[in-house]
DNA sequence: ATTGTCGATACCCGAAAGGTATTGAAGGCC
DNA sequence: GGCCTTCAATACCTTTCGGGTATCGACAAT
C-alpha cells in the first residue's frame, strides 16, 4: 500500500472530479488518473465506476475512502507525536537535584520549564550528590542539578551558577566596619560552621579554606542551613563563612565583607548523560540556563 | 509519509539489526541505511541513536514503532477488505424474486450463494415483475429473478431456464393415449385456467396460445397455482396447459401430452444493472447458473 | 596486530512519478 | 443539429528516487 495513492483517491472522492481534485494536490490531472489507475490494478477491485465523462464511487471505492481516510489521519498524528516527542515537546522527564537547591535554583527553573513545556511529565527526585551520579550514569535519571566536583567521563556538566564565599560578622565586631578581610583573621574568633550531616559540601569547603588559611575554626556553633548560620552571626554568636546568597537574608545586625584569599567560589552545576541528544534534555537545560539568567537578574535587582 | 519507510524501520526495530532486517525486507542493507536516514531527516527526530556501531531505539523511534506497527496492520487490513468487498466475497445483495420462483428456483439458488459467501449479506425481496424492474432501474435491487420477456435498455438478462408448456387431460380422456395432441383439438373442451390476477404470466401466455391456435378456450375452472390446475385436471374437471413443471407432481389419474404446435417455453431469467460489473452480482449470477444447471440435473434424475 | 562485523558512503542503473500536449467522447448552448 | 466546452484518458518526455554493488571507517574479538 502506499499513502500516496490513498492520498490522490480521497482526493478525487472528496472533490468527485479529476481536475479539481489534481489542482487540490497542487499536481496536473493525467499523473492522477495514472495513480488511481494503479491503485484499482494493485487491489484488482474498481473503485470509480467510469460511466462516460463522469464516474461514481462504487461500494469498495466508497470503503476505502473511508478506510484511507483514517489511515492517513493516524499516519499524520503518528508523525505529529513523533516529532513532539522527538522536539522534547511532550514525553517524560526526570530530574534529579541536591538538597541545596530545594528552595533555591529549582523552583525558577521548574516552573520556567513547566510553563514552556506543559505536555512534558516532569519527574523530580531530591537525592543526594552521590545518588545522583549513579541515577544520571544507570539511566534513571536524565537531568540533575547538583554541586560539582563530580568526575564520571560519561556526564556532561555546565555550571548554572558561582557564588563567591563571603565573611560574615555581627555589626558590633572589630571587623564590622571594613569591606573586606584575610581569611586568617578569623583564627581563634567563635566560629559557626554548617552541620557535617546536613551540609556536608559546605562544611568541607570552609574547613578546606580555613586549613589553606592555616587555622582551625574555633567552633561554637553548628546550623544545619545557611540561613541559620546568617541568624546566629547576626546574633553576636560568632563569625561566618557563607556563599552569596546570604545578602539576599538583609539581617539586622549582620555584616558582610569581601574575602581576600578569593576562594574557589560555590558552583551549581546541571548534568546529564553525554550523548542523551533527547529534544528533552535539551530542552531542559536552555531552559535552566534561562531560568538561572533570569534568577540571577532578579537577585541582583534586588539586593541593589 | 510513506509506508516504505514505516515498514523498513519497523523492521529495523524489530530484528535489531540492519542486515538482518535487509534481508527480511529483501533489499540490501545500504537502501535500507539510507531509507531510514531520509525518515528521520523527514521527522527532524533521531530515531536511531548510532553509537559506535551499534544503534539503540530511541524514545521517538519506539513511539513511531508502536504506531507504525498499526498502521501498517491498519493498511493491510483495509486492502484485504477492499479486495473482498470488491470481489464480492463480503458486502450487502438485494436480490428479488417474482413469486413464481419462491417455491423452484430460488431456494436452491440462495442455498449455494449462501455456503460460497457466507460472509455476504443477502437480502430477498418478493416483488411482482413490474417492480422488480423498477427497483432494479433505481438501483434498490442488485439483481433479480423474474420472468422475461422484459424490455429495459439499462438491464442485462440472462434466462436460466426454459420450460416447454406440456397439454394435461385426465386419465379418462379421450386423447389420454396419445403422445402429443393439436392444441385446438382442446376447442370446447372444459378448460382449467389459471387466475388472471394470481398467475397473470401463465393466464396470458395460455390465452395468447388459445388465440394463435383459433379457439378460445371454455373456462369451467380457475385456479391460484399451477398445482392446484394439475390437481383439478387430474380429478376430471377439464383440460389445461402448463409448464413442464408439473410432471414432477406426479399425480395418479393425470395424463401429459407434448403440444404439436411447440408454443414458446416459458422461461425464467436473471437480470441485473448493465454496467453493475460489482463482485457480488457476478459472483450471484455465477452461482444462479450453476445452481439452475444442478437443479435441472436433479429434476432429470427423479423423473427418470 | 589482525581480521571480521556492522553501518555509512559513493556511484550507477532502472523504475516510476510528474509535466505537457493531445485525443476522444459526452454534454450544453445557440 | 452543428459547434464548442468539458473531462478523463493517452502518448511521450523528463526528472526523481529507490535499489544494487563496491567500498570505507570504526569498533570488537581473538
Amino acid at each position: 500500500m502506499d499513502l500516496r495513492q490513498l492520498r490522490y483517491f480521497c482526493a478525487v472522492v472528496r472533490e468527485g472530479h479529476f481536475g479539481r481534485a489534481a489542482a487540490s494536490l497542487g499536481i496536473a490531472q493525467p499523473p492522477l488518473s495514472r495513480q488511481i489507475q494503479s491503485l484499482e490494478r494493485r487491489l484488482g477491485v474498481e473503485l470509480l465506476h467510469r460511466t462516460q465523462k463522469k464516474f461514481e464511487v462504487t461500494q469498495a471505492g466508497l470503503l476505502l475512502y473511508e478506510r484511507a481516510r483514517r489511515l492517513l489521519d493516524g499516519a499524520d498524528q503518528a508523525v505529529d507525536d513523533v516529532r513532539r516527542l522527538g522536539s522534547g515537546e511532550t514525553g517524560r522527564l526526570t530530574v534529579g537535584f541536591a538538597p541545596s537547591n530545594a528552595f533555591t535554583l529549582l523552583p525558577p527553573i521548574v516552573a520556567r520549564f513547566r510553563s514552556a513545556y506543559p505536555d512534558v511529565e516532569l519527574e523530580l527526585r531530591q537525592l543526594t550528590t552521590s545518588i545522583l551520579v549513579t541515577s544520571l550514569e544507570s539511566g534513571s535519571l536524565d537531568v540533575a542539578l547538583l554541586r560539582p566536583p563530580l568526575s564520571s567521563r560519561s556526564l556532561q556538566i555546565v555550571t548554572l551558577i558561582r557564588e563567591p564565599f563571603l565573611a560574615l560578622v555581627p555589626s558590633t565586631h572589630r571587623l564590622a566596619a571594613r569591606s573586606d578581610m584575610q581569611l586568617r583573621q578569623f583564627a581563634g574568633e567563635p566560629f559557626v560552621m554548617y552541620s557535617r550531616v546536613g551540609l556536608p559540601l559546605l562544611h568541607a569547603r570552609v574547613m578546606d579554606m580555613c586549613r589553606r588559611a592555616h587555622f582551625s575554626p574555633h567552633i561554637v556553633q553548628y546550623a544545619e542551613q545557611i540561613h541559620t548560620v546568617a541568624g546566629f552571626v547576626a546574633a553576636g554568636i560568632g563569625v561566618a563563612v557563607a556563599p552569596s546568597t546570604v545578602t539576599r537574608f538583609n539581617m539586622p545586625g549582620l555584616r558582610v565583607l569581601q574575602i581576600a584569599e578569593n576562594p574557589a567560589p560555590l558552583a551549581m552545576a546541571m548534568a546529564w548523560r553525554t550523548g542523551t541528544a533527547t529534544g528533552l534534555v535539551r530542552n531542559f537545560t536552555r531552559i535552566a540556563r534561562e531560568a538561572t539568567s533570569a534568577w540571577q537578574a532578579a537577585q541582583r535587582a534586588e539586593s541593589a
